[in-house]
DNA sequence: CTGAAAGCGCTTACAG
DNA sequence: CTGAAAGCGCTTACAG
C-alpha cells in the first residue's frame, strides 16, 4: 500500500489541503517552514499522488489511446515511437490497441477507453476512421488521424502525403523512361488507397500518358502475402516494366514473385515502395521507396489531439511537410530492347 | 459529459445502490420490474460505468504495461500483439512503454505506472529487469518478465530459451559439416546475451570442439546497425564459414557486409539468425532463423502476469516449450576446399 | 498562514 | 425488495 495524501498529512501534523496544495505548487501563501517539513516527509515516505484520485476531481487522466490495426506491420512501429514520445513529454501515457481493422472490435475499444476515462485517441489505418470521416460516426472524445490530420494536407491540390508519395515514385520511374507502369496497393476502402491512386494517376497524366485502368489494383491487404498472392499471376504476363506499391510490404511481395519468375530486378523490372521501412536496406536488391517520415506523423498527430484535448496551441510539431524518395537498387532506367 | 450513475437512478426512480447493484450482477433479491426497468434506462441513455470511479473503490484498474526498450525492434512486434491479445481477453487494457534502455526512463516509468494504480507490468529486454533479477531492485507491483518467465525456462540444464535457441543453431552449422564458427550477439549485460554464448559454446562442446573465444563477440546492440558496423571488420579477414547472430537483425547487418565484401552466402559462408521476424522470407537469400515463437512469449508472460495480479491459476498459456529452426537460403553445406 | 467540508462516480456493509 | 451513508484519494472554494 503506497502512501497516502492523508498519511503525509498526518506525519507532518498539518491538514491534506496544506499538502496538497504543496504538490500542486500553490504553496504561495504558506510559510517556508510548513513546506519543507511536509517536503521532507514526501520524500521520505517516497509519496506520490494517486492519479486516479487526481483524475476523478480533474477528470483529466493524463491517458492518450492509440488505436491502429496491427503493430506488425513495420510501418506503425515509428509512429508508435513518435506517437509515445510525444504524449510523454507532455504527461500522458499510451494505451494501445490493435484493432485487426474489424470494426467491431474498434467500436468496443472505443467505449473501453471512454470508460476509462481517457482524454483523446490517436487513430490510424481504422475502418472507424473511415466512417468518422464520412460522418457516419461521431466520437464525443478529442481524437486525431495519423494521416490526413492538418499537417498532412499539404495544400488544397495535394490530398495527403499518401497522394504526394505515389506521385512522387511514379514521377520517378517516368523519369527513368518507364512508360508501362502498375500500381498495386491495399484496400480500396481506404483513403491511404484512394489517394495513392490519384497520385499515381497524375503523375501519369502530368507526362502526358492515359492511366490504364488494368495497370491498377487493390490488393486485399497492405502485406507482403497480398502482395505476393496477388501480384504473382500478374506480374507473370504483364507487359509493364515497373511497380509503384502502396506500402513496402506489398513491394516485398512483387520482389519474391519477381524472384520466383525469373524477373531480374533492377534490370528487367523496377519496384518502388512507400513507407520506407527499416528492413529496405537490408533486403537484396535494397528497396527504392518513399519515406514519409513515420516518427514525425506519431508526433505530429499527437501534439495535435493534445491541443485539441488541453484546448490551447502547442507550437511543437516537427517540419515534416514533405515525402521523400530514397533511392535504392530496385529502379532502374528503361530499357527498351529489354521489352516485346 | 457521459451519463453517470447518479443519473441513471433519477431517471429510473430508483436508488444508485440499486443501479450499482443491477450494473455488478448482485441483482438477485431485485424484482424483475426495476431491474428491466433500469436496464432499458441505462441502454437508452447508452451509460457506461466509469473504470476511474470503480478503481479508486476496487483498487484495480484492469490496467498492465507492457514495457521494452523500443518498438521498432521486430522482435518485439509479436510479442506486443501476444501480449495485447492476453490482456484484452482478460478485460486489461495495455499501457506501452518504451525504454531504450535507459535505466532512469525505466524507473521513472514504473513510478509514473505505479501512481497510475497500474495492476501489473510486463517487461522485456530491459535494465532494470537485469537489476530486480540480481536483487538489486524491488518493485512493489506485480511484474513478469516476456524471457526468463516460468514457461520458458526449459529445465534445469537449459537455461532460457535463448539459450536453447544458439544450442540449436548451433548445432545446425554443425551438422552441416563447420566447424569454425562465429556467435554475435547484444550486450553483455543481458541475460539474453549471456545464454546465447552458452548455448553456442555447449554446442561446440558437446561436438568436442573447443569454443574459440576469439569467436564469440558482444556487439553495442541488438541491431542491424551494429550488426554491419561492428562485424564488418572482422568478416573481412575471418577464417570462419559461418555465423550464429544473436538475433535477426544482427544478421541482416552480417549479410549487408558479408554482399560488400562479395562474400557469397550461403556458398562460401553461412548465417543464422534468431527471433524469426516477418520480413526474413523476403530477404534474398532468405534467413534461416530460429523461431522462438514470440506471440506465444507475450501472451504466456501476460497470462503468468495476470496469475499473479488476481492471485488464482489459469490454464489458458500456450503450448509454447520449444524452439523452432526455420530452414530457408543462407546456410549452406561446408565446403572444404572454399576455405583454408 | 491554515484547515473543514463538499464533491468527483462509484461499491458495499448494513438497516429497514 | 430497496436505499441511506461511508469511504476510496484527491482538489478547491471558502472561511477564519
Amino acid at each position: 500500500m503506497p502512501a497516502t495524501i492523508k498519511k503525509i498529512a498526518q506525519l507532518s501534523g498539518v491538514s491534506i489541503t496544506t499538502v496538497s496544495k504543496i504538490l500542486n505548487g500553490k504553496d504561495h501563501d504558506l510559510s517556508q517552514n510548513t513546506i519543507s517539513r511536509v517536503k521532507a516527509i514526501i520524500e521520505q515516505e517516497n509519496y506520490y499522488p494517486s492519479i486516479l484520485a487526481q483524475s476523478m476531481r480533474n477528470a483529466q487522466m493524463k491517458l492518450i489511446a492509440l488505436m491502429i490495426p496491427d503493430v506488425r506491420n513495420p510501418f506503425f512501429t515509428d509512429v508508435i515511437r513518435g506517437c509515445e514520445d510525444c504524449a510523454n513529454k507532455y504527461g500522458y501515457s499510451l494505451v494501445f490497441c490493435n484493432s485487426d481493422n474489424i470494426l467491431e472490435k474498434e467500436v468496443n475499444y472505443v467505449r473501453s477507453l471512454q470508460s476509462r476515462h481517457i482524454d483523446g485517441i490517436v487513430l490510424s489505418g481504422l475502418q472507424i476512421e473511415r466512417k468518422i470521416k464520412n460522418n457516419q460516426l461521431k466520437l464525443n472524445v478529442p481524437y486525431c488521424f495519423v494521416t490526413g490530420n492538418k499537417k498532412n494536407y499539404i495544400n488544397e491540390t495535394k490530398l495527403s502525403l499518401n497522394n504526394e508519395g505515389s506521385y512522387v515514385a511514379t514521377q520517378y520511374l517516368l523519369d527513368l523512361g518507364h512508360k508501362d507502369i502498375l500500381f498495386a496497393t491495399g484496400p480500396s476502402v481506404y483513403n491511404h488507397s484512394q489517394h495513392g491512386l490519384l497520385g499515381y494517376q497524375e503523375a501519369l497524366k502530368d507526362k502526358g500518358i492515359h492511366p490504364n485502368p488494368k495497370n491498377s489494383l487493390f490488393l486485399t491487404g497492405f502485406t507482403a502475402e497480398a502482395g505476393y498472392n496477388e501480384l504473382f499471376p500478374l506480374l507473370k504476363n504483364t507487359k509493364a516494366s515497373a511497380i509503384v506499391c502502396g506500402n513496402d510490404l506489398i513491394a516485398y511481395g512483387a520482389l519474391k514473385a519477381l524472384r520466383e519468375l525469373n524477373i531480374s530486378v533492377p534490370h528487367d523490372f523496377s519496384v518502388i515502395g512507400y513507407d520506407d521501412i527499416d528492413t529496405n536496406q537490408y533486403l537484396n536488391p535494397g528497396l527504392t521507396s518513399v519515406n514519409p517520415n513515420r516518427y514525425a506523423l506519431g508526433w505530429d498527430a499527437t501534439i495535435e489531439l493534445i491541443e485539441k484535448i488541453e484546448n490551447r496551441s502547442i507550437d511543437d510539431y516537427t517540419e515534416n511537410s514533405f515525402v521523400k524518395l530514397v533511392i535504392r537498387e530496385t529502379c532502374g532506367v528503361f530499357k527498351h530492347e529489354d521489352k516485346n
